[in-house]
DNA sequence: AGCTTATAAGCACATATTGG
DNA sequence: CCAATATGTGCTTATAAGCT
């Protein structure tokens, strides 16, 4: 066995102070030698990864390649390749990702040049007129949350700062796919797989995927469309004091959609959320700064989290995680509880 | 089959931005 | 103001596809 220990950018005061680790993990030798391509390096949630590793991955589901490039040295004199939205020739599509991109908004549009003369290579930036979802390939940020995915209905074309991922036929459609890249799971493995610079789509088709069935792709949509139709409405022309809360709630339940489908024994689940405590989420149209409240260390699911049950009541981490808590302490709590009145 | 051309994926370079 | 870091562009190279 080998001590795996890691300082996170986050961590480096804590390391600093008292050589505090972020992470820390023992791990097989074994592995790192059985093969000249191992990779040397341990994910932080590598319980889940390997929990996830026998079913559907993206590439099962989605066509997943980047956007075109443009020429450049060998571009022809006088050629251009973007302009403006409201140029007259060209095609519309999308060349950057804005910074203040909502994962329910869509990119900045812009004019592009599809002419051979003025590409390098098409791969997926040609349009298609279907919906697909476009991924940046610049993490948007440093830290856990690193992806935003927009919804692209119309299929226009798109350059190589982005990522298309169009459905496959007989597989779950856009709105769906759309939902999982937004999802803490997407997210941590791109977190957990990728360095600072890319989202490399090589590593992103290897995503695990929930397993196909109806009774997951159905609740995912509804919350996907019940988050797309809040956040978009909740402008500050619309908003009442409470709407972005409303927008959180329909947040939280598309992440547990998905979260259920995937299906994680609790314990995996809390271990792969723990991943975005105190972190930004940006482009979500609320503040979202992780999920479990400081002090919560019970293996709570995310959808019994987020239930109005377990938010009424305090005794709630206890009854939901009752293995953590001896029977003694429960019934002194019962006790306590009845003697305050409650229940 | 063997050579030639095309494409995809990741990365390298150049420029921009940030921080001391 | 300079050095370090971040970001955007599009180039390089390995592999796949096409061709004779």
């Amino acid at each position: 066995m080998l001590w795996c220990r890691r300082v996170r950018e986050r961590g480096m005061e804590a390391f600093k102070e008292r050589l505090a680790f972020s992470w820390e993990r023992q791990v097989p030798q074994c592995g790192f030698v059985e093969s000249a391509g191992a990779d040397l390096r341990v994910p932080e949630c590598d319980e889940v990864w390997a929990y996830l590793s026998t079913g559907r991955t993206l590439h099962d589901l989605a066509s997943v390649a980047k956007g075109l490039d443009h020429k450049g040295k060998t571009l022809p004199a006088g050629c251009w390749t973007v302009r403006d939205e409201s140029a007259q020739t060209g095609v519309l599509g999308y060349a950057n990702v804005n910074e203040d991109l909502a994962i329910c908004g869509e990119p900045s549009l812009i004019k592009l040049n599809l002419e051979p003369r003025a590409v390098l290579s098409y791969r997926n930036g040609k349009p298609t007129g279907k919906p697909q979802v476009l991924l940046n390939y610049a993490p948007v940020a440093r830290e856990a949350w690193k992806l935003k995915a927009t919804l692209d209905e119309k299929g226009r074309a798109l350059t190589s700062r982005f990522v298309a991922i169009r459905p496959k036929p007989g597989g779950p459609g856009a709105l769906y796919l759309w939902a999982i890249m937004n999802s803490p799971v997407a997210n941590a493995f791109a977190y957990d797989h990728l360095g600072k610079r890319d989202i490399r789509i090589g590593t992103m088709r290897k995503m695990p995927v929930p397993a196909r069935s109806p009774a997951h792709e159905t609740p995912i949509e509804q919350a996907a469309l019940r988050y797309r139709q809040l956040a978009t409405s909740a402008g500050p022309l619309f908003s009442g004091a409470s709407a972005p809360d409303a927008v959180k709630r329909a947040l939280l339940e598309m992440d547990a959609a998905v979260l259920g489908a995937y299906d994680l024994p609790p314990r995996l689940e809390r271990q792969l959320l723990d991943l975005f405590a105190g972190v930004e989420r940006k482009g979500v149209g609320c503040e979202f700064r992780g999920y479990y409240p400081p002090g919560l260390d019970a293996y709570v699911p995310l959808h019994e989290l987020i239930s109005e049950d377990y938010a009424r009541s305090t005794l709630g981490r206890f009854r939901e995680a009752p293995r953590t808590v001896s029977p003694d302490v429960l019934a002194a709590l019962r006790t306590a509880a009845e003697a305050y009145g409650e229940e």
